[in-house]
DNA sequence: TAGGCCATCTGGTCCT
DNA sequence: AGGACCAGATGGCCTA
């Protein structure tokens, strides 16, 4: 039983983009094993743009066992070795040829890359969140792209505002009118420029 | 060119 | 033990 470890770098900017590694006895099937990876793969990939294309390679310049020994050890796998002027074929396969196989003797490395796979992940999902609040602050129709931290301090200011306007029970654009003709006195300490809110709450369309 | 913003990597800590 | 979360470091890109 030997481990073993797959680094797919589907951008080809040299980092690695989805790890997979595990152990290999005699009876592996590596190509089974490996097209239902290259499956899941696939699905993921849909999601975690931006990996839109298939290119591997190895990140692991020191490794041990290059695509000359997974055709031995694998003959129906029926891959070539870099350079050897593959057929353009569809993308599964175009992965498996540029697939390397590497005998783990740094344990370490891998998971790191794994964990850093998974923080990219997160942070991605941690970003789309932010899109999606940036959709329910108020901007302007010219203003270009907020910041994540001037995201979260106008929703702060904005939600402190609407709580204000609920509390008054007051019509909403004419409470935003009263406070663009007397200036707005925020109740909270919202960091964000309270002018700059209702000038923004004014472009809402209200009805 | 400096400063702001961001993505990524990394190691530490907490949680399951 | 492994994954989630977090914060610090770093480097790239953009703008004033």
């Amino acid at each position: 039983m030997e481990d073993i470890g797959l680094l797919f770098d589907f951008d080809q900017d040299g980092s690695t983009d989805f790890a997979f590694w595990g152990q290999m006895d005699q009876n592996f099937h590596f190509q089974t094993q490996l097209e239902s990876f290259l499956m899941d793969c696939q699905a993921a990939s849909g999601q975690l743009s931006p990996w839109s294309t298939f290119g591997c390679q190895s990140v692991f310049s020191d490794a041990q066992l290059t695509l000359t020994d997974l055709d031995v050890q694998s003959p129906g796998l029926g891959v070539c070795a870099e350079g050897e002027g593959c057929p353009a074929d569809e993308p599964l396969e175009a992965a498996k040829r540029r697939t390397r196989r590497l005998v783990v003797h740094q344990p370490y490395k891998v998971q790191r890359h794994a964990a850093n796979i998974r923080e990219r992940k997160r942070m991605l999902s941690i970003n789309s969140a932010f899109e999606e609040l940036r959709c329910h602050v108020p901007m302007f129709p010219y203003e270009k792209r907020l910041s994540k931290i001037d995201t979260l301090r106008l929703a702060i200011a904005y939600i402190a505002l609407l709580r204000e306007i609920l509390m008054s029970g007051s019509d909403p654009k004419s409470y935003i009118d009263e406070c663009m003709k007397n200036g707005y006195k925020n109740q909270s300490d919202a960091i964000w420029n309270t002018s700059d809110l209702t000038a923004r709450l004014s472009w809402i369309k209200w009805d």
